[in-house]
DNA sequence: AGCACGCCGACT
DNA sequence: GTCGGCGTGCTC
């Protein structure tokens, strides 16, 4: 009798495909582990989610598998049951997802190789062919190259139809290779309890807080808790769980939102924990990556620190998931497979009946509002240092830095104990754009639908989207007039204007553009640290560093560029961005804020600058209400992008016209270009979903996306 | 995603 | 009439 087993693959497809087990792999193939099946004229790995002894339908033939990859599955049923849970709620590939839960190394595919045969080098001598066929036969001389090389370096349209001419005519091989991944199984390993010696004592209203939580901890059931505190109270209350979690043998979860932030937990951990605790993300060499999610796996690993991608870590036996600096939006994750990890945690918690506790010290309105509600909330309230604080109204859009702005930095580095000073500027470049007085013209990337950036220091346009770049141009290419730069400037323009008006002062520009690698950074950060840096100018690049030292200075320009992004959190944004800048002023010695904004009145703003969290949130679960914005509904934005604009509008359309069709009482905006409705060559359309009833929106989202065949990735916001 | 098939305009 | 564009459909 033969076996069949249930394949899903690393492809936008909602499918699951049925091969035949050949009788050798009988033993071997279990559920979860990796296949090498055929897929339409190639090899691609798959993963096995069922074995079935029937198979369903006798419409065609069915294929046999290739290869069992895997002596031990790399996926437990738990994990293949949340992941498909989870890519079913972010609208996205189960396979994709699973993928991406995998070091890249283990997931082989076969790539068409094309080489000259000897038939074809002796006709490259002798006879006369097609220009483009000459090329291709002449790059092949050189070696052994995949389809797409091919198109890359040949600009000859369709390709594979000369390609496939040149084979027929046996001027060419066409080869499949595969680069196998042995993987290197190690035996899973029971460990004996950790010597814990950690010892965080913790104040008594922490204590208190770490008390509510770790109460539950005996119900042994899915509990969440939102905890409202600052970063280092946060931090203890963790450790004081992970301690008592540890204690019953169970596993953690850390979650940050960015990569860098896990170095310095890593050094935390490993001083108390030593080996027990892993790291997995993306910049892990091939190696890390492979040792560390095999140590994960076969449990060797108590706890796991990670960025967004860390939620797809193959960790059992979970006790507790932390959600550190919940509001952070980079814990969504934006292309193939697109989810937000947020949702991840809450539904593997659920899964695991673990404690999932959700951390910020600026949690996002939606998620405050519901811990709220559900009364899952715990909260330290800590003052901030009294700080006098001072708004500046820009009055002229010419002057880039304020008259009483540059008295009161003046006075601040002359003073009797002169102190650095901090001033954030959130623009790269010297002018977001450069245009022709003359004929309007203005500098495109060829690419992406937005002007080139001037960037003076390194005398360059530059394309902000796909890093496109070309050389400074003087004259305009289409009428000869001399290009000046556009209105809106950058950080350049505020570095030289603080050169001019301070001159002898040290003044640095930290940005993306010039602090490149980690060492550049940290010899500024030390320099600013011994006081050598009177003046250091950053975008948000510089607030994201979180050991500067503080400062009895900020000065804040401009936060208002995110209220005018077309995004129904754009205060939110702009609360947090301002909020997270002010963190650096030091707790006494009368600090100092300085804003200066063409809008100075908005509540993100103000609030924020007072560093006053319940403010803004009172206001802005207002506005939320009053729009019917999320927390109050749930909002979907579904984005198809590819490179056919018209394709992309038809198949938008009928997302529209198929969701009020399922239900007229959903709202829907567009389908309308994407504000950037290029990038690296991709047209970017639109839809945007919102509803009160969320089940709906969720079954007609289904429903529609099921008959689009664009690359589509859907944002949930709820 | 990739890739083949099949139907329409512009050219040796 | 062919070449070569792109819309359409399929992959166990």
């Amino acid at each position: 009798m033969s076996l069949y087993a249930e394949v899903v693959l690393g492809l936008p497809l909602t499918k699951t495909f049925t091969y035949v087990i050949p009788e050798t792999s009988k033993a071997l193939a279990k559920v979860g582990s990796r296949v090498l099946v055929p897929f339409h004229r190639r090899e691609i790995t798959g993963f096995v989610v069922g074995l079935k002894s029937r198979k369903k339908r006798e419409d065609y033939e069915l294929k046999d598998i290739r290869e069992v990859l895997d002596e031990e599955p790399v996926f437990t049923s738990e994990f293949l049951f949340f992941t498909q849970k989870f890519s079913a709620a972010s609208f996205c590939s189960w396979g994709e997802m699973l993928q991406a839960a995998l070091p890249p190394s283990y997931v082989p595919k076969s790539r068409v190789k094309m080489s000259l045969s000897e038939e074809g080098e002796k006709f490259l001598q002798s006879e006369s062919l097609a220009e483009g066929e000459t090329k291709i036969l002449e790059l092949l001389r050189n070696g052994t190259y995949t389809r797409t090389f091919i198109k890359r370096k040949i600009k000859q349209k369709n390709l594979s139809l000369i390609l496939a001419r040149l084979e027929k005519k046996g001027l060419i091989l066409v080869q499949s290779d595969l680069k196998k991944m042995r993987r290197r199984v190690e035996n899973e390993i029971d460990l004996s309890p950790v010597q814990l010696e950690m010892d965080f004592s913790l104040d008594e209203e922490s204590g208190r807080a770490s008390g509510i939580i770790s109460a539950s901890l005996g119900k042994k059931m899915f509990s969440p808790f939102y905890l409202h505190a600052s970063r280092q109270k946060r931090e203890a209350i963790y450790f004081d769980l992970i301690k008592k979690i540890l204690y019953i043998r169970k596993k953690i979860l850390y979650l940050v939102p960015e990569i860098a932030l896990t170095t310095s937990l890593q050094e935390k951990f490993a001083q108390k924990l030593g080996e027990n605790v892993a790291v997995l993300h993306s910049r892990l060499t091939a190696k890390q990556r492979e040792s560390e999610w095999e140590r994960i796996r076969t449990g060797r690993a108590d706890v796991v620190v990670g960025p967004r991608s860390a939620i797809l870590s193959p960790l059992s036996n979970i006790g507790l998931i932390i959600l550190d600096d919940e509001h952070d939006e980079s814990y969504r994750q934006t292309e193939n497979p697109s989810y937000d990890a947020r949702k991840g945690a809450l539904l593997r918690a659920k899964q695991a009946s673990a404690l999932l506790i959700s951390g910020s010290s600026i949690p996002s309105v939606e998620a405050y509002y519901l811990a709220k509600r559900q009364g899952y909330l715990v909260e330290i309230t800590e003052k901030s240092a009294d700080r006098k604080v001072e708004i500046l109204r820009e009055r002229s859009r010419k002057c880039v830095l304020e008259d009483k702005l540059i008295r009161e930095i003046g006075q601040k580095l002359t003073g009797k104990n002169p102190d650095p000073i901090l001033i954030f500027f959130n623009r790269r470049g010297y002018a977001s754009f450069m245009i022709c007085p003359r004929c309007r013209y203005i500098p495109r990337c060829e690419r992406c639908d937005v002007t080139m950036s001037f960037h003076k220091k390194e005398g360059k346009l530059l394309c902000h989207y796909c890093g496109f770049s070309s050389p400074k141009i003087n004259t305009c290419p289409e009428c000869g007039g001399k290009l000046v730069f556009g209105k809106s400037f950058g950080i350049e323009v505020v570095e030289e204007e603080l050169k001019k008006r301070f001159p002898g002062k040290n003044i640095v520009c930290f940005d993306s553009d010039r602090v490149r690698t980690r060492k550049d950074q940290e010899k500024i950060l030390s320099r600013f640290a011994e006081k050598k840096i009177d003046i250091l100018l950053g975008t948000q690049f510089l607030s994201h560093q979180e050991n500067l030292p503080p400062v009895s200075t900020v000065v804040i320009l401009h936060p208002e560029i995110f209220l005018t992004l077309p995004d129904f959190r754009a205060s939110q944004k702009t609360f947090q961005t301002v909020n997270q800048m002010t963190k650096f002023l030091a707790g006494e010695g009368d600090p100092l804020l300085f804003i200066q904004t063409t809008n100075p009145d908005h509540y993100s703003i103000r609030h924020a600058a007072f560093d006053d969290y319940d403010c803004f949130y009172e206001q802005e679960i207002k506005y939320r209400r009053l729009m019917n914005y999320p927390p109050f509904s749930r909002l979907a934005e579904v984005l198809l992008t590819g490179e056919n604009l018209r394709a992309l509008a038809r198949e938008s359309r009928k997302i529209f016209s198929c969701v009020k069709d399922q239900d007229s009482q959903i709202e829907t905006w567009g389908p309308a270009l994407a504000p950037v409705s290029r990038i690296r060559g991709k047209f970017r359309i639109q839809v945007v979903l919102k509803s009160k009833k969320k089940r709906a929106l969720d079954g007609a989202l289904q429903k529609s996306l099921e008959q689009v065949k664009s690359r589509k990735t859907v944002f949930i916001y709820e």
